[in-house]
DNA sequence: AAAAAAT
């Protein structure tokens, strides 16, 4: 099982543990989502929010049948038309190349089509989104804080705070790669990056102020940066939360994101602010509209259309840990190869680094993910992996935000299968402890997930693979 | 209960 370098058309297998393992399969490197989706994802509509209205006579994108399960809430008075194309954004030239050249985007899809005329025309009202992985979220406030930028002020007027150091890294290469030909600078803020400090030679460093228009960082850095007088809040325009229910969770990164916002509104009351997620819980939701400045805009999806449609999901029970490890290398690990990339999740740092020991044991060639591997590592291992020197990739949640079980797994799963190539994710279970969390995740969202009859059975994965378009 | 992220 020697990794070898993969070919671009390759799926990726990953399966992950959530005390539990999943396994899930795709069919490219990790990637970010591309806005001109050819997958046919479903966002569906629901809430009711006190005394928010919902605002559909003025949208466009409620006339369209295809479409017509996607709502929005406003509480303003301002009317939005959804975008069917760029043009229509009255986006500056240099971004619109960005867009078709570098990005290859042709159309908007779904979620930027209704959210981009809301966070790019006055009054900027702030905007809680709920959006797919997969269904061009990221690019969506990319294009946000770049189109927002005033290019001759060279001073910070856009943040973006993210969950972990892998993900602004990522967010950055976008946003990079879109605004190439606008002249926008940008820079990651997130603790080891190596900035632009100036070692003195003794312990401490002296950092000059960032100039960058565009930060883009971890909370805990940001926070950081900006009590320290070297992150100016006085021209920020935008400030955009990524997986913002993690962001705002009580168990996530609370304190940081509300600090960071409480002080931004401190000297710039008028900053717009989104909130960009995958997924948002009930308590997040209330937070969230209880944190934005009055008049806000709002889009959800049900619970029920979420899962990705070109992720096949199936379930193997497992009777004990060896079968799970016997599972991962006959089944998972070999048709990996043949099919692409595989990522294994787990739920600790220690199931992460007995598995890697038990599979590098047997002969097979692992890389593994965690939070207490040092940045350069983290860095080598993901770069490998996207640029598919490494074909199995075990990690903690780490890759996969989320906070409670149903939303962990919406946020794992949905690491196979971006853009709406094909992917396989294979949860294994061992227990009834697993058992029962995988019944509550098909409760939640409305789905049964189809069962891998025998573990020891080769053929009832070929099914599963080949029913998955993977074979 | 675990993981991530600031010093």
């Amino acid at each position: 099982m020697a990794a070898t370098a993969a070919d671009s058309a390759t799926p990726t297998i990953s399966a992950a543990d959530m005390t539990t393992h999943l396994a899930v399969l795709r069919h490219d490197a990790v990637e970010e989502p591309s806005s001109s989706s050819k997958s046919e994802e479903k966002i569906a509509s629901e809430i009711e929010i006190g005394n928010l209205t919902i605002n559909e006579s003025n949208n466009k994108f409620f006339h369209d049948p295809e479409s017509s399960n996607i709502k929005t809430i406003s509480s303003g008075d301002t009317p939005y038309a959804s975008a069917f194309t760029f043009e229509e954004l009255n986006l500056l030239p240099e971004l619109l190349k960005g867009l078709y050249v570098e990005m290859k985007y042709e159309k908007p899809s779904k979620i930027q089509a209704i959210s981009l005329p809301m966070i790019l025309n006055p009054p900027y009202l702030d905007l809680i989104a709920q959006a797919h992985n997969g269904s061009g979220k990221t690019a969506c406030f990319t294009l946000g804080m770049l189109s927002r930028i005033d290019p001759k002020l060279k001073a910070p007027q856009a943040f973006c705070i993210c969950p972990t150091r892998e993900l602004a890294i990522q967010n950055l290469e976008v946003l990079r790669k879109m605004g190439k030909y606008s002249g926008i600078t940008s820079e990651c803020a997130i603790r080891s990056a190596f900035g632009n400090e100036i070692h003195t030679g003794k312990k401490q460093t002296i950092r000059p102020p960032i100039t960058s228009q565009i930060v883009i960082g971890t909370p805990g850095t940001i926070r950081h940066r900006i009590s320290f007088n070297k992150l100016s809040l006085s021209y920020l325009k935008i400030l955009v939360l990524d997986e913002a229910d993690h962001m705002l969770a009580e168990d996530g990164f609370k304190d940081d994101s509300v600090n960071i916002m409480n002080k931004i509104r401190c000297v710039n009351p008028q900053c717009q602010v989104l909130f960009f997620s995958a997924t948002f819980n009930e308590t997040v939701k209330e937070f969230a509209a209880k944190i934005v400045k009055g008049n806000h805009n709002q889009l959800f999806v049900k619970k029920e259309e979420l899962s990705l449609q070109s992720v096949k999901q199936y379930k193997v029970n497992c009777p004990d840990e060896l079968a799970k490890v016997m599972v991962i290398k006959d089944r998972i690990l070999e048709f990996g190869e043949r099919v692409g990339q595989t990522i294994i999740f787990v739920r600790t740092r220690n199931s992460a680094i007995t598995l890697h020991r038990t599979l590098v044991e047997i002969g097979y060639d692992v890389t593994t993910i965690q939070g207490a591997l040092k940045q350069e590592d983290r860095d080598k291992i993901v770069k490998e992996f996207k640029d598919g020197l490494t074909q199995v990739l075990i990690s903690t949640d780490l890759l996969a935000r989320g906070f409670d079980q149903d939303q962990v797994y919406m946020h794992r799963i949905g690491r196979a299968g971006r853009f709406g190539r094909k992917g396989a994710v294979f949860n294994l279970l061992c227990g009834d402890a697993d058992e029962t969390i995988m019944t509550k995740i098909e409760n939640h969202f409305g789905t049964e997930i189809a069962e891998v009859p025998d573990w020891r059975n080769e053929e009832d994965f070929v099914v599963a693979l080949r029913s998955a378009g993977l074979l």
